[in-house]
DNA sequence: TCAAAAGTGTTGACTTTACACCCATGA
DNA sequence: TCATGGGTGTAAAGTCAACACTTTTGA
């Protein structure tokens, strides 16, 4: 930069880097759900010829005047009807020949919801569950998208109480560690495993039992606390 | 989507979404030095009217034919002449009215280098290194991206061996802890430290001893993994 | 009465923390 | 000889992993 160089105004640099505004943005949505002991995600048949006959995740370029997780929303509901999820912010993905239509940036987001809860829009059936360990190649860059967020859940599984987003209001301890083994690939103790979750004082006992088990019904438990869509509040950070 | 609808080609749907083309990316590197006991950042004046007198992160809007790492290692480059450092995605910001120029959404890297080894182009005065405890207000939502980025390197300096950028080639067990205090903002305990850092096996004795210190010499030490310049490969994901 | 899962504690291994003394050097 | 930091080990506390038996229910 020119020393001498006088400041520039916001609308001059803007015409000055006008070419500059040739790079699109998108955000695609990896929603997990959970059934019969399984990971799912949710994917969509791609309607681009190029990718003819493969299943890619569900995207959508940002518009000029909606930020980030706004367009991660509108996503979900536009697909799922879903409107009160956890959705978190994974990483960013800008490899010049990840999409044939021109430079397209896409900021990965990972979202989980209840499978059940909710009906999905699925008779036209392009939109389907797709059990985690069948899914082998995705649209663009979708598969390496799904294992960094998957990477990314199985880091904080343990550390937040995400993963009552992806369950029924009410479950009992055993369904919360299938929940886990799940998604972590491994198999719990279940002694150690109920001991770890008395500790982090993540869900209550709501003095109801399972019914229509064909064994000895275990106790229900809730959430205590979770976590849904984000507030508008700003995003936490150091006092620093 | 409608069923009926047949399969766009990657041509068409570019040319059909053209408005959405209108949004600017940038990347904007936290670049961290550490110096007489005190984390750094190199920041330049903003050369914006609306935030003048301001201080920003070093940016600069990607280019179409460059992927997003890429326009991180240029901008350190045009910055520093450093070119073999080590860098890491953070996080992405897109709030609507965050850049005054118009729709600019951009993409966090932080990189660590040795404040001292090189020569910065510093003979411009639009270009210093500010003690991070010093830095109050910045640019843009400059401020928050630094959080974001000092909270990550918390979180991963125990983790990984990323703190050697900032030291220089031979240094102390007393230098590395004061780093270590430095960023993680405590003071550590002085036996319990080597411990830990002689079981991570980041370390190799060099059999030298400090000199010009007022007091008994400390031994020397070099790093045995030292994460630099990230390879072409792709980012490491699962074997799912 | 059988099959299936619920519910429940203890022990040993390992990890982490707290803590103090003598040593080598330069001023 | 003093001030400064170098270098080192141990004990107690806490965390984590392994492990088995009795109970409740439905079929």
């Amino acid at each position: 930069m020119d020393k001498l160089q006088h400041l520039k105004t916001a609308e001059t640099e803007k015409i000055s880097h006008i070419d500059y505004f040739n790079i699109a943005i998108s955000v695609d949505c990896v929603i997990f759900g959970y059934d019969k002991k399984e990971l799912k995600v949710l994917l969509i048949k791609s309607d681009l010829e190029e990718f003819s006959g493969l299943w890619s995740l569900l995207g959508d370029l940002v518009r000029p005047n909606e930020d980030l997780e706004t367009a991660s929303y509108r996503i979900l509901k536009e697909r799922t009807g879903l409107d009160d999820v956890y959705l978190e912010q994974v990483y960013t993905f800008g490899s010049l020949n990840r999409h044939p239509s021109g430079r397209v940036i896409t900021v990965a987001y990972y979202s989980l919801v209840d499978i059940n809860h909710h009906q999905l829009k699925l008779t036209n059936n392009e939109l389907h569950w797709h059990k985690l360990n069948d899914i082998k190649h995705l649209a663009f860059d979708h598969k390496v998208i799904l294992n960094t967020c998957l990477e990314r859940i199985r880091e904080q599984v343990l550390e937040k109480p995400i993963v009552f987003n992806l369950l029924p209001e009410k479950f009992s301890l055993r369904e919360l560690q299938e929940l886990f083994q799940a998604i972590l690939g491994v198999n719990l103790d279940r002694r150690n495993f109920r001991k770890r979750i008395s500790l982090k004082d993540w869900i209550i006992d709501i003095d109801e039992m399972e019914t229509d088990v064909p064994h000895r019904p275990g106790k229900l438990y809730k959430a205590k606390v979770q976590l849904r869509k984000k507030q508008a509040k700003k995003r936490a950070h150091l006092s620093v």
